[in-house]
DNA sequence: CTACCTGCAAACTTTTTGCAGCCCA
DNA sequence: TGGGCTGCAAAAAGTTTGCAGGTAG
C-alpha cells in the first residue's frame, strides 16, 4: 500500500469481489468475516490479499474502517460520512442517517484554539432487537 | 469493591504504582509508557502485571481505557466523563472539558428506537502548537 | 512488457494466560 | 492463612510483510 508515492492502483479479481461483498453487507464485518464471504467466490484467495485491498480500498476512500476496543476492526462499505450505533448485547452495528452536528466542532475549536478537521462519534445502547421492555 | 465474579481487588505496590503514574500525567499514555515509567520505580515488574492492574482499575472505574486504530489502547488516570482531542500532526492528545452533548442520545433514541446508555466523541486536528498559520 | 498484485508462510505487535511461588488483608 | 497477585514466558489474536511467480494495462 504504496500509493503515497504515485503508484497506479490495478483492479483485479480479489479487489472487485472484496469490494462487491463490502457494499453488499450492511453488517460492518471484520476482516476475517470478510475472508469467509470472498472465499466462497475465490477459494484460494489469502487473508493478507484481503487485508492488502481492504487497505487500499479505505486509501482510494470507497469503504471505511472503523476501529473499535482491543485489536481488530470492521469495514464499512458505505463510505459517506455517518455515526453508528453499537449494540451492547447483539454486537450489531447500526448506521445512524442524521446529518453530522457539526456545530460542536466549531463550538470545541473556539473553547480549544485547536483547529478541528473532523470528528468521530459513536452511540452504543440496546438495539430494538435487544430491547424487551 | 468487587469485581464481576465476586472476587475481592487487593492493593499492591504495583497497583498504587501504576496508579500513581496515570494519575500524574495528562498524556493519555500507551500500556508500554506505563511499563517503562513504573520499572523506574519498581524494576522487575513484569507487561503483563501492568496490563493485568491497568484492566483491574479499569474495571475499578479509576481510569478509562481509549482504544484508537489498530491495536493499541491508550489510558487515562481522569476517570470522569470527558471527550478528547487528537492532533495529528504531534499526536498529542488533549482532554476537553466541555460538558456532555446528552441531547444527541435522545435525538438518536427517537429517531432509530433504540435505547442508547452512552456515546463516544473525539474530535481530531491540529492543536495550537503544530498550527502556525 | 513491467510494475503492481497474489498466495503462502513467517514475522510482528499488542494483549492475555498458565504456572509456581509470593504476599496482602 | 488463603486466595488473590506476581514474574516469567509462552500463547493468542489481529495484521503486516518478504518472496517468487502471476497478471492487468
Amino acid at each position: 500500500m504504496k500509493n503515497v508515492d504515485g503508484v497506479k492502483y490495478r483492479m483485479t479479481k480479489q479487489k472487485r469481489v472484496i469490494l462487491e461483498v463490502l457494499k453488499n453487507t450492511k453488517s460492518h464485518p471484520t476482516a476475517d468475516w470478510v475472508y469467509d464471504k470472498v472465499r466462497k467466490k475465490i477459494p484460494n484467495i489469502s487473508l493478507g490479499t484481503v487485508y492488502r485491498n481492504l487497505n487500499i480500498l479505505k486509501n482510494q476512500g470507497e469503504i471505511l474502517e472503523l476501529s473499535y476496543g482491543k485489536g481488530f476492526s470492521r469495514f464499512d462499505g458505505n463510505a459517506s460520512k455517518h455515526y453508528h450505533f453499537t449494540c451492547e448485547h447483539c454486537g450489531r452495528i447500526l448506521d445512524i442517517e442524521t446529518p453530522e452536528f457539526i456545530e460542536m466542532e466549531q463550538e470545541i475549536a473556539r473553547q480549544m484554539g485547536v483547529k478541528v478537521a473532523r470528528h468521530r462519534l459513536e452511540f452504543y445502547g440496546s438495539c430494538p432487537d435487544c430491547t424487551t421492555d
